[in-house]
DNA sequence: ATGGTAGCGCTGCTA
């Protein structure tokens, strides 16, 4: 079984990108981040007809998280439920069974500046993830919570550690706040599996950073102890992005994928 | 990195 996640940066922008990539990618499931859609807008049928259900929460310009499945799709719940949300509500999380695997697709809010109150919202999220988490489920689950962190776990998770000091994204309580949900009981797979620097998913569309090698790592799967037994490979999947010139309007994050072996994993 | 791009949507915000 194969699971992905993809920041697309406007899913009406990427559509056609995000359906060719299914083609070739074959993901048996796709989380997304920032689809920039509102509820409605989302293009359910059009998901439907390459084999896919679906489940989006939107709010229309900003944010917008979805998983795709070929392979069921069920238990849903959008946001984190009755828990308080730091945000007030903003399309930054939603929650599946996929087959044998409980999937979580997640946004987590930027920070902008540390002190800033969106960098104080930022960590209060994060707890709260960690809290919807152990609520809703255990380390012995088969389940795997994946998206945009906005968070490089490590040094080697950034271009240049030396021009990022002080700055979002690397900061200590972030990293913190990350290490907390991952001593719930998750590992960062990918991490895991790959242990050279620059194994980034994220370059800013200015100043030419992806050709510079300017990027970040900050799109992870994290994943229960069942599930990474049961991990036989990973990509990071620039492929789109190496070939892809700017009139073809790539997003400015990568696919990750996993392929687990499903045998042995129950999600009930 | 301190804003040179991109997206949304129509003015400036967000990343």
């Amino acid at each position: 079984m194969r699971i992905a996640t993809w920041n697309v940066n406007s899913l009406r922008a990427r559509l056609g990108r995000v359906q060719t990539w299914l083609d070739e990618a074959m993901p048996d499931v796709l989380c997304l981040q920032e689809t920039k859609l509102s509820q409605n807008d989302f293009p359910t049928e059009s998901f439907a007809s390459q084999g896919y259900e679906s489940i989006h929460v939107g709010q229309g310009r900003w944010n917008g998280v979805a998983i795709l499945s070929k392979v069921g799709l069920s238990n849903t719940e959008r946001g984190f439920g009755g828990l308080e949300d730091p945000t007030g509500g903003e399309a930054r999380i939603v929650t599946a069974q996929c087959g044998p695997l409980n999937v979580v697709s997640v946004y987590v809010p930027n920070g902008r500046e540390l002190g800033h109150e969106q960098y104080d919202i930022k960590l209060a999220w994060l707890d709260q993830l960690r809290t919807f988490l152990s609520e809703r489920f255990t380390p012995g689950d088969p389940l795997i919570v994946t998206g945009d962190f906005n968070i490089a776990p490590d040094d080697r998770d950034v271009w240049s550690p030396k021009r990022f000091a002080g700055k979002t994204h690397v900061s200590q309580p972030e990293r913190d706040a990350l290490q907390r949900i991952k001593d719930w009981g998750l590992t960062d797979i990918v991490r895991d599996r790959n242990d050279e620097d620059r194994i980034f998913t994220f370059w800013d569309y200015r100043m030419g950073a992806f050709h510079r090698g300017w990027g970040m790592r900050i799109d992870l799967h994290l994943v229960t102890k069942p599930v990474a037994s049961a991990t036989r490979w990973s990509l990071v999947d620039t492929y789109p992005r190496r070939t892809l010139g700017r009139d073809d309007k790539p997003s400015d994050h990568t696919a990750v994928f996993i392929d687990i072996d499903t045998a042995g994993l129950d999600a009930d």
